[in-house]
RNA sequence: GGCCCAGUGGCGAAGUUGGUUAUCGCGCCGCCCUGUCACGGCGGAGGUCACGGGUUCGAGUCCCGUUUGGGUCGCCA
């Protein structure tokens, strides 16, 4: 049933063609998107990546098979185009014109695809992604997959034009012991050893510092062997990038205007690929606010302290108040034991909650439960003012009246509390704040707004294993003058360390790197490696650092992130070609999946304690 | 590893306190239709209700387990 194409040659694609051809012949192929058969004249929707163009068929003299054409068949089509005889489409970029065609060939006939290839269906996600090809012919998919081509290719220009190059590093690398879980690739000839696939360029971009590129970029691919969410894949791509001589300040500039030149350059593509028109408004607002004023910048500790967390949907206000102080000494136990315990009392000021029935409120104390808050307290205020609280009979008015006026409570709201360890206190708040911004359509969905995060702690203590541990990686650069509180007070080193975080996602981020032999020994020695293992894992980097290293600082961003942000998608499977599923297995490849008892051989590997499959 | 949500013809959904032959839209197939573009009209095919077990006179519906996806906590330097 297939044809060759028998030497046609294709002269453009179909939403290319324009009330300039009208009267040329063009040879043009794609795909069968609908056929309205009407019994004498038949209308074809010939749909490639451009968009879609009618064909029209009169049954005098005409070629049969355009009666019965199958949907998503490939065709080729040689005809004249014409201005519509009848109704133009004002939907259609095509819509005032129609080919009247001389030559038809199926290059290909389609079965009846497992869903309709349109926008807008509601398909489940395993069944599209099984037949990922076909769901990618779909407008909305194309959409996507054409911007981010094209956004690339714009970081490319700006990056390009500031004087950085891209370098490849491999991706066949030793493994590290901090971070992520580690993708591991066996080595052939060096049985019983294993490469690594990089969770990030890292130490590579450094040492291409040191090398005297002074500035590098890469789009690199990245694995992490860790749990999937909507934002994270086991491989992701990354924008990374590193400067030499340079300090945090010059950084932030250089991408500051980077995500300008972006918000400026994205909008016209946005319009020629058909995004939706208050997502290029939304663009097109950020492009005017950060070409005109920058991107703000906010501490770590002022983001914690305001929005529970070190990534602030910056779209909405309902900031979070320390009340720590005023509820000190009252007479609510549940408050004054987290204050004992060295923890804090806060607040969120849902306005306008106050008559929010119990069955939320017990909703929300879910929410911070799996925060591993142990609860929620609550002030409702009613609109007639009279005051309902989860600790009323704890507290006398005074205190009540108190707490109430540190948190600005007013007729109608609902003041919600938590009191445990700041880190608790902090992600409980944050997650309410976003759940109760949503449900009371404080959002913006439309708006896009930048923070820079800076300021972040170089180190986080780990329960589990008993340490401090980086906070962004080994090789970041404390502030001086708090590198000496290491030994008495390492907690409160402050890292030279950034976020850009976009909607309250974390979109990028980057540090200062180490550049001094003598820091880094100490930063590997607080970690808690012995100068063996240190020398074992880092042993070329620290060797590196001896021959004349420059100052380098540098900034990696999720490219899916940023595309999945710009471009309105509700997960970064969206703007990925192929994606893996929650349990990172690829639905349409079957990977992962078992091997040849011969390959095993081969890299002397035995599969032990294989589960059930 | 934990918690939450979902699985009903090819696709999306409805299905009441458990009760006769499982309903609707899209798609598909056939016939008709010369200006449709969410084409229209008439007719038709297509279902082990994800799988396994249990409760019951009787299960799409209730219970337990499994499985496939989704969200999320942990995790992600």
């Amino acid at each position: 049933m297939a044809e060759s194409m028998q030497g046609l040659k294709r002269t453009m694609r179909c939403a290319e063609v324009s009330e300039k051809n009208i009267g040329d012949e063009v040879t043009l192929m794609g795909w069968v998107a609908k056929c309205r058969n009407k019994g004498g004249i038949v209308f074809v929707d010939l749909r490639d990546r451009s968009g879609i163009i009618q064909i029209v068929t009169e049954s005098e003299g005409a070629d049969p098979r355009w009666g019965s054409l199958k949907t998503e068949s490939a065709i080729a089509v040689v005809g004249t185009v014409e201005k519509r005889g009848g109704a133009v489409n004002p939907n259609l970029r095509t819509g005032t014109i129609e080919v009247i065609p001389k030559t038809l060939r199926v290059l290909s006939e389609a079965q009846t695809p497992p869903f309709l290839i349109q926008d807008g269906i509601d398909t489940r996600e395993d069944l599209r992604l099984r037949y990922r090809y076909l769901d990618l012919r779909r407008p909305e998919l194309q959409r996507r997959i054409i911007f981010r081509s094209r956004t690339v290719q714009m970081i490319r220009d700006f990056l390009s034009g500031e004087g950085f190059l891209d370098i490849e590093t491999p991706s066949l690398i030793g493994s590290t012991p901090e971070g992520a879980r580690d993708y591991l690739v066996p080595s052939r000839v060096h049985p019983g050893s294993f490469y690594a696939l990089p969770q990030s360029p890292q130490l590579l971009k450094q040492l291409l510092m040191c090398s005297g590129f002074d500035r590098y970029y890469q789009i690199a691919r990245c694995f992490r062997d860790e749990d999937l969410r909507a934002d994270r894949q086991p491989e992701f791509t990354q924008v990374d990038m590193e400067m030499s001589f340079v300090d945090q300040n010059d950084v932030i500039d250089v991408n500051t205007r980077l995500l300008a030149y972006l918000l400026r350059e994205m909008p016209p593509v946005m319009r020629e690929l058909g995004f939706d028109g208050d997502l290029i408004a939304g663009i097109e607002a950020a492009s005017a606010e950060v070409n005109g004023n920058g991107i703000g910048r906010i501490t770590w500790k002022d983001a914690m302290d305001l929005y529970g967390s070190d990534k602030p949907d910056m779209r909405f206000g309902m900031t979070i108040t320390d009340v720590s102080e005023t509820v000190r000494g009252c007479g609510f136990g549940v408050f004054t034991g987290a204050l004992e315990a060295g923890g804090t009392v806060r607040g969120l000021n849902a306005k306008g909650q106050g008559d929010m029935p119990r069955k939320r409120i017990d909703r929300l104390t879910e929410t911070a439960k799996t925060y591993g808050a142990k609860g929620l307290a609550y002030i409702a205020i009613h609109g007639d003012g009279t005051v309902k609280s989860s600790f009323s009979k704890f507290m006398g008015d005074d205190e009540m009246n108190r707490l109430i006026a540190a948190m600005n409570g007013e007729k109608g709201d609902l003041l919600l509390f938590a009191a445990d360890r700041f880190s608790v206190v902090c992600a409980s708040l944050g997650a309410l704040r976003l759940e109760l911004g949503e449900e009371m359509g404080l959002i913006d969905h439309c708006a896009f707004k930048f923070v820079w995060v800076v300021d972040f702690p170089l180190l986080e203590w780990s329960d589990e294993e008993n340490r401090f541990m980086a906070m962004h990686h080994p090789f970041t650069m404390p502030y001086e003058e708090d590198w000496k509180r290491i030994d008495s007070d390492p907690g409160s080193v402050r890292a030279q360390a950034y976020d850009i975080v976009l909607n309250g996602t974390e979109m990028g981020g980057g540090s200062v790197r180490i550049h001094m032999d003598d820091v880094q020994e100490k930063m590997l020695e607080v970690l808690g490696f012995t100068p063996e293992r240190a020398s074992e894992q880092f042993g070329f980097l620290l060797t590196a650092f001896k021959y004349g290293v420059p100052p380098h600082a540098g900034l990696a961003y999720g490219l899916d992130r940023m595309i999945m942000l710009f471009s309105g998608a509700g997960s970064i499977r969206d703007v990925i070609a192929f994606p893996k599923v929650k349990d990172a297995s690829d639905l349409m490849m079957g990977a992962p999946s078992a091997v040849d008892p011969k390959q095993l051989e081969e890299l002397f590997l035995a599969v032990t304690g294989k589960e059930e499959s």
